[in-house]
DNA sequence: AGCTGAATGTAAATCGATTCATTCGTCATG
DNA sequence: CATGACGAATGAATCGATTTACATTCAGCT
């Protein structure tokens, strides 16, 4: 019940003392650079196990230039998506031997110019800057006022002075459009919600171009919105209601994860099936979607691999000291073909010129 | 595109050669302690903004006994829930003005025990553990093995060591009986999937013990597994076959939030309709289940008040020191009805006894 | 034996902020 | 006028690890 007093923990002098040595002995063994003797440096590691001893990151940073942790600026902890990316990110910092601070943004662009500084005051060695907005928001303006090395992640598209990492929303709303396109699909909807965002646009953009290439005629209908969630369902609302019945779209593409699920929840509640009456493809691939009835083919983004890439990508530039031409990173996405794309019965008005 | 060269920060000498006064009286008038003359406090502040000096964390937590950081170990940053935690965590941490460090344990017992370790070698005030398994699991064994000052969230009960912070998991769940056995019905299934853990025991338990004290006629039926997911879908399907047309349960009570999308897409599929033929309440909310149609009544957890009491209980031990016997916080949680229990058709097999 | 260069070891300075022990004024009081 | 007492300011020590600059040892060669 009372606590025990807290054993005071051992430190590098501790160590030297134990092992007959001197704490710069003690030092040079544990990071192992310069020369020891083999004798010693078993002794030391001896002198280790038996105190228990474990360096203070704190106090090694602090006379260190190079302090061994990588920032993390994230808009939203609450999403799966960021929340998977963060996971990536610290295992991957965790694999370099880096430690890792994350905070939150909160959406909010005064917040991540305030994070960023923050980071400086702990001299990071780099941050992984997940912006609110895009690569020239506040957070980003704070990066280059403060000269600090870091990766621009997820938000953004190429910038003149940090390396990028994004998903390929251009390729792969392509490939979308390919999927839709042979099935028969001539009239697709696209949908987004949320924040008319830079990657919702260039998601747009990569359906369109392949759609209108693979076939000219095809009709895409675009409904975009920043409104309030009542507004976006009556807006779908009417969209629908413009059409005689047999008329309409046969199928839908959303651009986001918030996006599929009003949409879908709209169908449901006009009794639209899917993917009988309509076909469903969303970007952002989300656990609900695999597992509800039916269950919704998605656009899955690489999260691991971003991650991945965006510390490699840091730690190039912060342990090489590489400063080469900044680098924008598209890494590849994978179309999962789900229940609500099957074209049981295939919505046929036309068939693909040459097919 | 070549980077300028960082600016060296100012220090504390800095600020106090620039304001005529020596480093010591810095320190005094930033964190205000100590007498300083009204002039030189002024002339500090002065060369402070002029310098745009910020104090470097790390340094000064060196010296400090009482580094203002909290450490942070969550089973799994990709859940909203815990995602939702952090964010509140870290917000509530900020507002007391401490740093907090998070890390994953990606649901692993070994890392969590790793990662609570490495807590202690940042010499964190205090630590938020949310185990992995409960308080008797092996993080919490290092907290204790370690002497650390913690508050175990989440997936515990009362602890004779440390404060423990919960949802009223069994409180909520015995709302959850008076709302659908006084909405008639008589015949529930209670579902649970993933891990059989303390907080879905407690919230059968809760359900259970509350409906046989309203009416001991009820009938109760369990289905809890850890298979996968194909398995128990399927026990699901079987459990529903096992029912002539018009018979069977007339609602569903998920214990947690991956249940009920799995019983509500098995639901789906094999066509029942919610609510009419069959009422869903969930335990734990999510996005989807207000924005789906039908929305799914669920229990929500009290999120942002887990996360202030946590820190709060945290701190007050730390900073004042209090050493009282450690309590069980529980928080109230809030039932949602939504659509899926709107008794259009009151499956009416009994009434209530007394209504 | 004497010399050289590499290997090995260590005392001390350093990182930036905090705190302790002391000094310096000033003003009130016996 | 001497003695305290108290407010204000500061030099130096400290936190724990790293690194620098230098000392020592040793092997190899003339």
């Amino acid at each position: 019940m009372a606590r025990e007093e807290k054993p005071k923990r051992a430190t590098i002098h501790d160590v030297a003392r134990v092992a007959g040595v001197s704490a710069a002995t003690v030092s040079k063994v544990l990071r192992s650079v310069g020369s020891v003797k083999q004798e010693n440096a078993q002794r030391v590691r001896e002198a280790v196990a038996q105190l228990g001893y474990r360096m203070d990151p704190l106090a090694s940073g602090l006379r260190n230039e190079n302090r061994k942790i990588i920032g993390a600026v994230v808009p939203d902890l609450e999403s799966p998506f960021f929340g998977a990316l963060v996971t990536g990110l610290e295992r991957a910092a965790e694999a370099a031997g880096y430690a890792m601070i994350v905070a939150s943004s909160r959406e909010s662009e005064d917040r991540e110019a305030d994070l960023v500084a923050r980071m400086n005051d702990w001299r990071v060695a780099g941050t992984v800057l997940m912006p609110v907005r895009s690569e020239r928001g506040r957070g980003a303006e704070q990066l280059r006022a403060l000269g600090m090395q870091a990766v621009l992640v997820d938000r953004v598209t190429a910038d003149g002075e940090f390396d990028t990492v994004t998903a390929d929303n251009y390729a792969a709303s392509a490939s979308v459009a390919e999927l839709l396109l042979s099935a028969g699909h001539r009239h697709v909807l696209l949908h987004g919600a949320t924040q008319v965002s830079k990657s919702v646009r260039t998601r747009l953009a990569g359906f369109a171009d392949r759609a209108a290439a693979l076939d000219p005629s095809v009709r895409v209908d675009r409904l975009l919105s920043d409104d309030d969630t009542e507004t976006q369902r009556r807006a779908i609302r009417d969209y629908l209601d413009g059409f005689a019945a047999g008329k309409g779209p046969t199928a839908v593409f959303s651009l986001s994860q918030y996006s599929t699920l009003l949409v879908l929840s709209e169908l449901r509640r006009r009794g639209v099936r899917v993917p009988d009456d309509m076909a469903l493809v969303g970007f952002d691939d989300a656990e609900w979607m695999h597992t509800t009835w039916p269950a919704i083919t998605a656009v899955a983004q690489p999260v691991e691999a971003i991650a991945e890439r965006a510390v490699a990508t840091l730690l190039a530039r912060v342990e090489a000291g590489s400063s080469a031409f900044p680098v924008q990173h598209l890494e590849p996405c994978k179309v999962i073909e789900r229940e609500s794309t099957l074209s049981r019965s295939v919505p046929a008005q036309s068939s693909l010129p040459g097919e």
